[in-house]
DNA sequence: ACCTGAACACCGTTCAAGT
DNA sequence: ACCTGAACACCGTTCAAGT
């Protein structure tokens, strides 16, 4: 009743608590990372975050690079990208983007980085990694290394502003939106 | 007695309370910016400060922007440098920007700068105006347009430098190195 | 026009006691 | 090993009443 994701019946681990705090912060903003609201999304009360964390710092510090870590899952999901054919590999990374999973927590992230430093520096982390991937991806095609640079750039660019641009999740017709122009990346 | 800056027996405008978290946040940082603080500082309770503002954000705000128009003072003590001897006026940036009653401020401000944007912006363009003042003044000595942008840099850059390594306040050693150092940049 | 002081709201933190 | 629930601390905000 009272809880939504606490595992049935039994206790919490710190993981529910970063769980928990993943998806109030992609529903209702980090403005709503307060200690009362995680709790009652799990469905207990305040002292009990006490036993997982020190405080409200260590957790949201814990938030953090545990995103960080989920942004490494992808980069393994990119290693493994390496041995499809560089076209079908920008797909997959489109896809992989904008995974519903990870859609409007990059987004959140995206918006506390601009007011947490240390969340600033792992979003740029990420980017890169992902830029990264697409410049190899460009130059795989057959594109000059400078000029592989910067369709990387213009490809990875384009997705951040279709995960701005569209609504809360991400929808088919963005998608779509984003392969084609994608297409138009990768000739000439 | 238990006010140290109001003016005496009477009542205080917003300016005073700006001019209280000068002093404040110079003494003791921007974490000790608290309306409690404030109020103590200034010998008056806390429902007097929602006379003057909104809330503590626009308070803060007006205290940053209070400290951009200070830095605008500055920015005409530099325009009646330009009549001055190139070598001068350098000496007098010097003494502009380490003068006892900027200093700590100077220094407060871009700790502030780094968790707040908004002061964050401010120091950039306090910054850019000292840095055209001094680029201006290398041209005049003679230097090329792209050494003197570099010099003017070095010039600024150890002033700064010098403002984070000295004690709280600045102190006559300080001012007789960043003046040798200026020597040095002069020459050649 | 400006200030007092009590009241309230909102959060985070601690801790003895429970299961 | 993990949770409850009361107590506390710390701040900001409101507002009726004062001068």
């Amino acid at each position: 009743m009272a809880s939504n994701a606490a595992p049935a019946g039994g206790r919490l681990s710190a993981e529910d608590w970063i769980q928990a705090g993943f998806v109030i912060v992609a529903e209702e903003g980090i403005r709503a990372l307060k200690l009362e609201r995680v709790c009652k999304y799990l469905g207990v009360t305040r002292g009990s975050f006490y036993w997982h964390f020190d405080d409200m710092a260590s957790y949201r510090a814990a938030l953090v690079s545990s995103w960080g870590e989920l942004r490494d899952t992808d980069r393994q999901v990119f290693a493994r990208l390496r041995e499809m054919p560089p076209r079908e590999r920008l797909s997959a990374m489109v896809e992989s983007f904008i995974s519903p999973r990870h859609w409007r927590l990059e987004r959140v992230m995206r918006e506390w980085g601009r007011t947490d430093r240390a969340v600033a520096s792992s979003v740029r982390a990420a980017d890169k990694r992902v830029l990264n991937a697409a410049r190899d991806t460009f130059r795989d095609l057959g594109f000059p290394p400078e000029e592989a640079d910067t369709r990387a750039k213009v490809f990875f660019a384009t997705g951040v502003g279709f995960l701005h641009l569209s609504g809360p999740r991400p929808d088919r017709a963005t998608v779509r939106e984003w392969e084609q122009f994608v297409d138009f990346m990768v000739k000439r």
